[in-house]
DNA sequence: GACGATGTTGGCAC
DNA sequence: GGTGCCAACATCGT
């Protein structure tokens, strides 16, 4: 389900937690922690935002950080499932984690963990002086560039194949030849999809739903991702699938140039 | 029933 | 640093 706007929409969904304090935690399938919860417990909720992907509940002590993987649904007042594997009892209120695959993690520190400290700036923040400079430091090809979340913190496989279609920009384009023009309109498009995409409150491809079980209406304005076939919105021509660092990924071969 | 694909990431080999 | 391959897992479509 989740890349920055799902995310994001996730948390904005959860600011109602603010002042909670979490009595109880039910832990089902131990699989989905990261370490111990241990220190989580009795702590009351101070803030809920994102970083990238992660979900981070500010504790009066310490940080619970989530990742909700690929079916990752962090719920309020939901139904229990056989695919609930945690259970948080708060002073008012409780809060499921669910997740089929079971991708996702849940961990708590006392600081923000390292693997949250070490990702990329913020696509939403970031300038375009220096987006530009990064990117021109890589070799790599752009889809995997886009993935990288030590490069920029938040975009998925939707959102990668979106930007770089808005932008003009072949998904397997060397990262390190992008023009600085073409490289302005790729930060450009990376914020208009994903502010587009944020107040459409994200993709709904498969189940994907925020805290209140609400669904998510971006997958409609998706231009290229799992439009294999379709005509191309820009050309005309048919939409092209191919695999690019092991990810399907979807482009027009008209408009999208090396 | 088999097979391949699915929003993610992490490890390992080269 | 970069690439390729595999792994985790459940579900859905062909």
């Amino acid at each position: 389900m989740p890349e920055l706007p799902e995310v994001e929409t996730v948390v904005r969904s959860l600011q109602s937690l603010a002042g909670r304090r979490i009595q109880n935690i039910e832990v089902r399938q131990r699989r989905i922690l990261r370490g111990k919860l241990d220190g989580a417990h009795g702590k009351r909720i101070v803030s809920v935002t994102r970083r990238g992907k992660f979900i981070v509940f500010g504790l009066d002590v310490g940080y619970l950080v989530v990742h909700l993987g690929m079916t990752g649904k962090l719920l309020l007042n939901g139904e229990i499932t056989k695919h609930t594997h945690a259970i948080f009892t708060l002073d008012r209120g409780v809060l499921l984690y669910t997740d089929s695959r079971q991708f996702g993690r849940i961990e708590y520190g006392r600081d923000l963990p390292e693997r949250v400290q070490l990702l990329g700036p913020e696509p939403l923040q970031i300038t375009f002086e220096d987006f530009h400079a990064a990117l021109h430091a890589r070799k790599t090809q752009m889809k995997a560039l886009l993935l990288n979340q030590r490069f920029l913190a938040g975009l998925g496989n939707i959102y990668a194949d979106e930007a770089l279609f808005r932008a003009g920009i072949h998904p397997r384009a060397n990262a390190s030849r992008i023009s600085r023009a073409r490289s302005q309109k790729l930060h450009s498009a990376i914020r208009q999809v994903l502010t587009e995409a944020i107040a459409a409150k994200g993709s709904s491809i498969s189940d994907y739903v925020d805290s209140e079980g609400c669904k998510g209406s971006f997958q409609d304005e998706h231009l290229v991702y799992q439009r294999t076939g379709e005509p191309c919105s820009q050309c005309g021509a048919s939409i092209q699938r191919t695999l690019v660092a092991q990810r399907g990924t979807h482009y027009c071969a008209k408009c999208q140039k090396k």
